[in-house]
DNA sequence: CCTCCACAGGAACCGGTGGGAA
DNA sequence: TTCCCACCGGTTCCTGTGGAGG
C-alpha cells in the first residue's frame, strides 16, 4: 500500500532536530549566550513566548556552541518534582546514574560539588509544571546556591510571561532573571523555516513553494507547521500540493495532540478525549462536572481504575498549560468557582 | 438574609519504594 | 536483617466562593 516515500531524510522533520541556520532570532542568541558566557557573574533568564516560537531550540543552539561550561535542560513536565529536578541535574552533571531513596539534601551536597568546579547553566523548559507541583522550593534553593556566580539558571514558559506572580517575593528577587521575549515568527520567517526543513528532508521537485507557503500563512507555530509538512509529506504519492496540505489538516491535528500529549499519563488522554465528546457545535463550552463524569465512562470502558476528581482537577490545569484545551476561570460565575473550559485546537477549522 | 449548589484547591494522610545505618 | 527516613502518586477531608432560589 504503502508506495516509495518522497522523504529521502526524516530527520530534519522531526521536532528535536536542530536546524543549521535560524531566522529573526539573533537579538535572542545573542541575549543568551552574553548571559551564560562571562566570565564574571553568571545571569538567569526568563523565556516567555508561544508555542513553536523557537524559545527551546534557541537555547539548545546557544548551549551547543559553548565549550567549558556544563549544561542541564530539565523537561519540567515529567520532572515535576523538586527530587526529580535534582535527581536529573546530578546524573547531567556526572553522567552516572542516581537511583532514588536518597534525600534531597544528599543530591543538592552532590550538585553543589560538581557545579563549583565548572560554570552550569540549568535550563527549565516548562517551568510552569513545577511551579504547580511543587511550588517554588527548587528555584529558590539554586537562585541561592553556594558559587552562585558560577551558575545560570534560564527558564522557559508559554504561560508566565515574567514569572513575578508564579514565584514568591523572596524567590524572585533573589533569581531576578533578564526577560527574553520571544514573538511568534512572522509568516516570511515561518517559510524560511519549513522551506529549509522540506528540502533537506524531502527528494528535491517533491514539495511545492505553495504548499509550505499555505502552511506558513496558516499558523505561527513552527512546531504546528513542521508537524503539519510532516503529515502532508508521509500522504503525498509524489509531490506536496498545496490542496493536499488543505486535506491533511484534520490529520495534522490529531498527530500534534498526540505528540504533545505523549509525555503524560492515559488519565491525561482519556480527560482530553472527554473534553472532544462533550464539545458540539452548539456547546462550546464544558464544565468541570460533566468533565469528571465523562472521563469516569471513558476510563471504565477502557478498564482503567478512573481517579478522583481532586487528581483529576490537577490533571484538567496541566492539559491547560499545555495549551491544548482552554480554561476561562469564574471566581464569581454562575456557581461561584467554575472552570469554562473549550478545545484549544478546533477540530474543524 | 440564609442556604444550597458546584466546584476550586489547600492540607493531611496513605501505601509502596528504595536508599542508608545499626 | 531490621529499622528509619524521604519521596511519590494518589485519596480523603475540608474550607472557601458567590450567584440562584427560597
Amino acid at each position: 500500500m504503502m508506495t516509495a516515500s518522497i522523504i529521502r531524510d526524516s530527520e530534519p522533520l522531526q521536532p528535536w532536530f536542530l536546524p543549521p541556520q535560524f531566522y529573526d532570532r539573533d537579538e535572542q542568541l545573542q541575549h543568551i549566550e552574553s548571559a551564560v558566557n562571562q566570565q564574571s557573574v553568571l545571569t538567569n533568564l526568563h523565556l516567555f513566548g508561544p508555542r513553536g516560537a523557537g524559545k527551546t531550540h534557541t537555547v539548545r543552539q546557544v548551549l551547543e556552541s559553548l565549550d567549558q561550561i556544563s549544561t542541564c535542560i530539565v523537561q519540567c513536565e515529567q520532572q515535576d518534582t523538586q527530587y526529580k529536578v535534582l535527581k536529573q541535574l546530578c546524573q547531567t552533571v556526572t553522567d552516572k546514574n542516581v537511583p532514588d531513596g536518597h534525600h534531597s539534601s544528599d543530591l543538592k551536597r552532590l550538585f553543589e560539588k560538581r557545579s563549583s568546579q565548572l560554570r552550569t547553566v540549568v535550563v527549565l523548559d516548562q517551568v510552569d509544571f513545577l511551579l504547580l507541583n511543587d511550588g517554588s522550593d527548587l528555584l529558590y534553593y539554586l537562585s541561592r546556591i553556594r558559587h552562585r556566580d558560577k551558575i545560570s539558571i534560564i527558564t522557559i514558559s508559554e504561560t508566565s510571561p515574567t514569572l513575578k506572580t508564579e514565584l514568591d517575593e523572596r524567590t524572585y528577587s533573589t533569581l531576578s532573571p533578564d526577560m527574553v521575549l520571544f514573538e511568534p515568527y512572522s509568516t516570511e520567517d515561518l517559510f524560511q523555516i519549513l522551506w529549509d526543513r522540506a528540502t533537506q528532508a524531502i527528494h528535491s521537485g517533491s514539495v511545492q513553494r505553495k504548499a509550505v507557503t499555505y502552511i506558513a500563512s496558516s499558523t505561527e507555530n513552527a512546531a504546528y507547521g513542521l508537524q503539519w509538512l510532516k503529515t502532508a509529506a508521509h500522504h503525498a504519492d509524489t509531490v506536496v500540493t498545496e490542496d493536499l496540505v488543505r486535506r491533511v489538516r484534520p490529520e495534522t491535528d490529531k498527530a500534534y495532540i498526540d505528540q504533545l500529549l505523549s509525555g503524560l499519563t492515559a488519565h491525561h488522554r482519556l480527560i482530553y478525549d472527554a473534553v472532544v465528546e462533550l464539545t458540539t457545535d452548539s456547546q462550546e463550552v464544558v464544565h468541570t462536572g460533566e468533565i469528571y463524569e465523562t472521563y469516569r465512562q471513558l476510563a471504565r470502558s477502557d478498564r482503567m481504575k478512573p481517579l478522583s476528581d481532586r487528581r483529576i482537577s490537577d490533571y484538567i490545569k496541566h492539559l491547560e498549560l499545555l495549551q491544548v484545551i482552554e480554561a476561562d476561570y469564574h471566581y464569581g460565575g454562575e456557581k461561584g468557582k467554575t472552570r469554562e473550559i473549550s478545545l484549544q485546537f478546533s477540530q474543524n477549522h
